[in-house]
DNA sequence: ACTAGCCTGGCAATCGGTTACCGCATTTGG
DNA sequence: CCAAATGCGGTAACCGATTGCCAGGCTAGT
């Protein structure tokens, strides 16, 4: 492997020439910048990291630790991440927190002790993870990504009051007038959010919808456990999931029990995963710019590296409403019986037809 | 931020026994060790990374490039590379290489700038991205994961033909004789794998089988054009998919068609994704050992490192059968009538009531 | 008792860039 | 025409850890 004098001894120049006519620190003749670039090419040398780290304080690497790489949510936007930071010449530590605040610290630790210029987290408890992001943002340049805890950083996160709204305001337009919200603990931010804007949008409707809210966890078996409850007692005219997995866990025991979406009850979720639109029936739900908030989220990371001592940022991104069959228009059916769903426990049956399909677009995703 | 001398002076001893104490290279009287775990708590001293990769021409970094982390075969994988990796007190570099030859011999020539201890990569294209594995193979150890190119390198690969061979042997035992295999080009290892896998299991049974192949790519649009063109002509009374989203157009095809699955005919995917048990019917398919390739690559590039020049190893792990609705057992009807399916067109329905249901545990994955 | 051998510690060279500082040459301003 | 300013190149210190080499103390063998 070349090094720096290898090339300063081709190109006839010295070391420092050599290092200002690549890095362009300081200007150099336009010959000596053309021998240098020539004996690079020659040479074929490349600038080893470790010293330039070790002399410039700089590594051109960041830290990214995200709950769960399995959770469909995060890949789309560790693919922005990556992709915006090489076009700066950066890399990417990615680390897996495993939703366990203590891993989260751990893993943080390791990146500070790397020296990365700087840490993308999207933290696992909103109380247990303050320490550790704290102690990371003290250090260096570090953005918030989707969740967040109460830290002084810069953040870039989805305006999930918004995403709920966007549910609550198609629903009621297409006459469901009583709700129920699935979703996990508080403990996580966005879970929060999306509760509380949609206590905020229900509550002057029908004061019963706002606290039907079932909490439990993130996973499909919580979704058919509070679809199961829910038909234990009152159901309403439409069920609000908190993510996707929830709702095809009530849309599974719905469709086991003979409740017919959308007709009986209408069923959103929130991520739209890549599987929303395959469910019978396709499903509503809510589309985060996945892609641009890594991109903001690396955006954020640089001019925090190259100009420290700006102002702290926070971006909200909005999210979209994707319109499928899990909600469409209730067509006749008087729906002034009370406010609350006629369920009628038979076979099971599945309605497809010609149902309207806004939003339904196949992506294309070269599996394995 | 401590310095090796800062320990060494707090100590009272020289830098060399610092590190020696701290990296056991050498031994150091038990004395010396106490007084160098105690300066290195009190002054929370970390090794700073750089100097030591220059110095000591290690990184404790291994790089992995993957085609698409937002394809649901991958995420699994890294997840299980990055914790296999910090049990080791390594990082790793994740570089997604978009499905373009271009773009992963790009990422692989950064990896090994950055000089890596290792790379895991799953290469592109059988063909194009040889080069660039062969050239990162020479300069660091290198394993091939999941795909891989003629490449003299370690490899852990799953064991596709027998993935196949268990499809096809279950769809016999449940009475099906005749096949279609929708899959993507050769050039990818693993679908040229399954396919002659395919080919040699069906060879015998139904000569028309054989050559009923349809190549495309392995998104969901080209298993619903794939399913029409099987439609159009002389409809098998399986179909076996390269992977599960062709299987999810293929399926929701033929509900659109109103053929029955599995009534009318078998489908059958390959990776078992999270969702495989959520589409109308429940996916039958096969389930590769995610976790357990990450573990063992981590496993290979570590043993590589340690001890350089063993020889060459090839992993070879095995996947299962996971039997859903969407080829489960036909009832009495004959079969005796030619072994072409009977495509009754006519509306929709999907039949779900009782069926047998074995694999199909929930998976908890706590979304975001 | 004397020497060979072992154990442990320290000095200082080294890894490969970056950059502060100095010096020479040329340009600019007065 | 001279002084000051500017542009560009080179020398060498420096970043922080690792490690080859040497030295001193101790044990063991003869």
């Amino acid at each position: 492997m070349a090094t720096i004098d290898d090339v300063a001894k081709s190109a006839g120049v010295s070391t420092a020439s050599v290092s200002r006519a690549l890095s362009g620190t300081r200007p150099v003749r336009s010959e000596t910048l053309q021998r240098v670039t020539a004996a690079v090419k020659e040479l074929d040398y490349k600038v080893n990291p470790a010293a330039s780290a070790l002399r410039g304080k700089v590594t051109r690497t960041v830290g990214m630790v995200v709950p769960d790489i399995a959770n469909p949510f995060f890949p789309a936007v560790v693919k922005a991440v990556e992709d915006a930071l090489h076009q700066s010449g950066m890399s990417l530590f990615l680390c897996d927190s495993n939703d366990s605040p203590e891993v989260e610290a751990d893993r943080l630790g390791a990146l500070l002790a790397r020296s990365v210029d700087g840490v993308i987290v999207s933290p696992v408890d909103a109380v247990k993870s303050r320490a550790a992001v704290a102690a990371a943002a003290k250090r260096v340049p570090l953005v918030q990504i989707d969740r967040h805890v109460n830290v002084e950083s810069d953040m870039v996160l989805v305006d999930h009051g918004r995403g709920i709204q966007l549910v609550l305001d198609h629903l009621m337009e297409t006459g469901r007038s009583s709700f129920a919200f699935v979703t996990t603990s508080e403990r996580l931010s966005i879970a929060s959010e999306r509760l509380q804007a949609y206590v905020r949008c229900v509550r002057l409707v029908d004061r019963a919808s706002a606290s039907r809210v079932l909490a439990g966890d993130l996973s499909i078996a919580w979704g058919k456990e509070a679809a199961l409850r829910l038909l234990a007692g009152q159901c309403p005219q439409a069920v609000v999931c908190a993510n996707d997995l929830l709702a095809f866990g009530v849309l599974q025991t719905f469709r086991l029990r003979g409740v017919r979406v959308p007709e009986d009850v209408a069923v959103t979720g929130y991520d739209d995963s890549l599987y929303a639109d395959l469910v019978e029936p396709a499903l509503t739900t809510v589309r985060q710019p996945l892609g641009a908030l890594g991109q903001e989220a690396v955006r954020f990371i640089i001019s925090a590296i190259e100009s420290p001592g700006s102002p702290r940022r926070e971006l909200r991104l909005l999210p979209e409403l994707v319109v499928r069959e899990s909600s469409s228009k209730l067509r006749r059916r008087s729906r002034a019986d009370g406010g609350e769903a006629k369920v009628l426990p038979r076979k099971a049956s599945n309605v497809r037809g010609t149902a309207l399909h806004r939003g339904g677009k196949a992506r294309r995703i070269s599996s394995s």
